[in-house]
RNA sequence: GUCCCCAUCGUCCAGGGGUUAGGACGCGGCCCUUUCAAGGCCGAGACCCGGGUUCGAAUCCCGGUGGGGACGCCA
């Protein structure tokens, strides 16, 4: 706090914040990376500062330009957008790790000149791990059951061997102690090398900003291969080497780094170069507090955008997974969450994921967006679907699917389409609800649901009804809410029925089904012709049965 | 197994030495109502356990337990 107030009397010029967002393109942008990538780049608003794309494509097998493509529009789609990196360039580029490989090489080389690191010829396998243990036959540890449980009584003897039990498979450092002609002769022989980090012995410390201090005891630590026997870098030397060359200052990722990030801290160190700031934020779970993966359903935004999800509401609910603006305040839009944001905000305990709870986000954000903004989001959906009405844009003609009273009614298609949306927009929770629930009124034939024929639409007196209610319409003068509903309430009382008695069958002849907006809206909307069109057709349909 | 992180309603969060422990999703009920929603109101629902510090602990400390993560020439 003295600090604070030192900095508010004489202020400490402070470097401008760097922030960047390093997904590696091995598969698509997943709801993980997404609310990674959002922190950072919130935080990196939020101060005013840059947020810098780095696509980490240095494991050329796994990477493909596809994936960068997939992660780029999902970015783009929550509404993210970077002030370096791919499409846009930056002072600090290339922007892929794969175009800076050289730059690898030469630290990696620094490194061993300056007996940070050695060379090591032990090829890709673990050769020089500790022993096997003597129960584990196979050393298969992806199938590890039975033997890497111990006897659970006289296990005492497991412990007495110079290997102890659960010790982790480091490595021996045996190339580290190769001596000059040693390394001489492998070198002859062009035995491929990689380069290993030599972790020092002691303590390593860093400070979190969502943990605290966060100690590691350097003998846990493996030394490390940072540039491999091909040449390419492995994570933990190019994503330090990349963090100090495009002057990155906070790093901001998944809390499963947090023990990658000692190893990072050494680098750094034997770089002789500043730490930055480190904020590991809690995990993203399933249902099942597990890791979220694709066996939970759908995890890459892409996917949620399919399913009509609005991106605000992702980038809301994302924003709240993990992080909190300290009170009770939960719908965001992007401006309002840049201005809460703060990195002390976060948590550090991981958060199950909550579709249903996004869902709700997504139907409060479609309650909150200007109409012509929510037409211009339904349009492809409603195109796709075949149902957009309109010939050309808003302002045109009617599609000739449409009925032609509604023309007649000189209605503008645009403005027709925004009070459909608008009748629409209470029960939606997603995009695709206005197409499934616009649907009966953008066809020529509706569908009836056979359940909601059964109910209301099968009965001698439900037909009756319906016939009374059409003939009722018909003689109305004026085809609107507020002409029809007073002479379909009358027409009840004189039936001596609830008004609902009228509606239920009238509702299911002109929609198909059991639910819509208001009947009298409904009607309105539909128009005088296609109205009492299905009213007499669905009254020819039913009769024959009755 | 080893190391690291974490622990408030089912879930997401707020709070935090003395509170009727607050909000949201979901769930139940009521209101509104022509249905379905939306909206409004009400309700059920939580401080992991054990020690310690303290007049007082959900809050601070220690231990346990539970959960998660990491232990690659993947990132």
């Amino acid at each position: 706090m003295s600090r604070a107030r030192a900095q508010a009397l004489a202020p400490i010029p402070m470097p401008t914040p760097r922030l960047r967002f390093a997904p590696s393109p091995t598969g698509y942008l997943h709801v993980g990376g997404a609310r990674t990538a959002l922190f950072n780049w919130l935080y990196a608003r939020r101060m005013g500062g840059v947020f810098v794309l780095r696509i980490e494509d240095t494991d050329v097998e796994r990477s493909s330009a596809d994936m960068v493509t997939g992660i780029l529009d999902g970015m783009r789609w929550i509404g993210l957008d970077w002030d370096e990196g791919p499409e846009v360039g930056g002072d600090y580029g290339p922007y892929f790790q794969s175009q800076r490989l050289a730059r690898y090489r030469e630290l990696g080389e620094q490194l061993v000149r300056d007996g940070h690191a050695y060379y090591c010829y032990c090829g890709g396998d673990k050769g020089g791990s500790s022993q096997e243990g003597s129960g584990s036959a196979g050393g298969a540890q992806s199938t590890s059951y039975g033997e890497t449980e111990p006897p659970a009584a006289d296990d005492a003897a497991w412990d007495e061997g110079d290997t102890p039990r659960g010790e982790s498979w480091t490595y021996d450092r045996r190339c580290s102690r190769l001596t000059p002609e040693e390394v001489a002769a492998r070198e002859a022989a062009k035995m491929p090398r990689a380069i290993r980090f030599r972790v020092p012995t002691g303590e390593t410390t860093f400070h979190d900003l969502v943990h605290g201090d966060i100690t590691f005891d350097n003998a846990h630590i493996e030394d490390f291969v940072a540039l491999r026997s091909d040449g390419h870098p492995t994570y933990h030397l190019s994503v330090v080497a990349d963090d100090i060359d495009m002057a990155i200052t906070h790093v901001v990722r998944g809390d499963d780094h947090i023990s990658n990030t000692p190893k990072q801290v050494l680098l750094y160190r034997a770089f002789g170069k500043p730490l930055p700031a480190f904020a590991h934020v809690p995990l993203i779970l399933g249902p099942d507090k597990r890791r979220l993966s694709k066996r939970h359903g759908a995890t890459s935004v892409t996917e949620y955008s399919r399913q009509g999800y609005l991106p605000e509401a992702m980038m809301n609910f994302l924003a709240l997974l993990g992080w909190s603006p300290g009170n009770d305040q939960e719908l965001f839009s992007r401006d309002e969450l840049v201005a809460a944001f703060s990195l002390e905000g976060i948590s550090s305990s991981d958060a199950v994921f909550n579709p249903e709870k996004l869902e709700w986000f997504s139907a409060q954000h479609i309650a909150r967006m200007p109409a012509a903004e929510l037409v211009r989001r339904i349009e492809p959906r409603l195109r796709e679907a075949g149902l957009w009405p309109v010939k050309w844009s808003p302002g045109s003609s009617f599609d000739s699917h449409v009925d032609a009273s509604l023309a007649q009614d000189r209605l503008d298609p645009g403005a027709w389409l925004a009070r459909l949306i608008e009748l629409l927009r209470p029960r939606a929770k997603r995009l695709t609800d206005f197409v499934e629930k616009g649907r009966p009124f953008l066809v020529d034939e509706v569908e009836y649901d056979a359940d909601a024929v059964k109910k209301h639409l099968s009965s001698p007196e439900a037909l009756a009804h319906l016939a009374a209610v059409r003939d009722t319409c018909a003689a109305s003068e004026a085809f609107t809410a507020a002409a029809l509903e007073p002479a379909i309430r009358a027409l009840a009382d004189a039936r001596g029925v609830k008004a609902g008695v009228l509606i239920h069958p009238t509702r299911v002849a002109v929609v198909g089904r059991a639910e819509s907006p208001g009947i009298f809206e409904v009607l309105e909307l539909l128009g005088r012709e296609r109205a009492l069109d299905r009213m007499t057709r669905a009254l020819q349909a039913v009769r024959p049965q009755g």
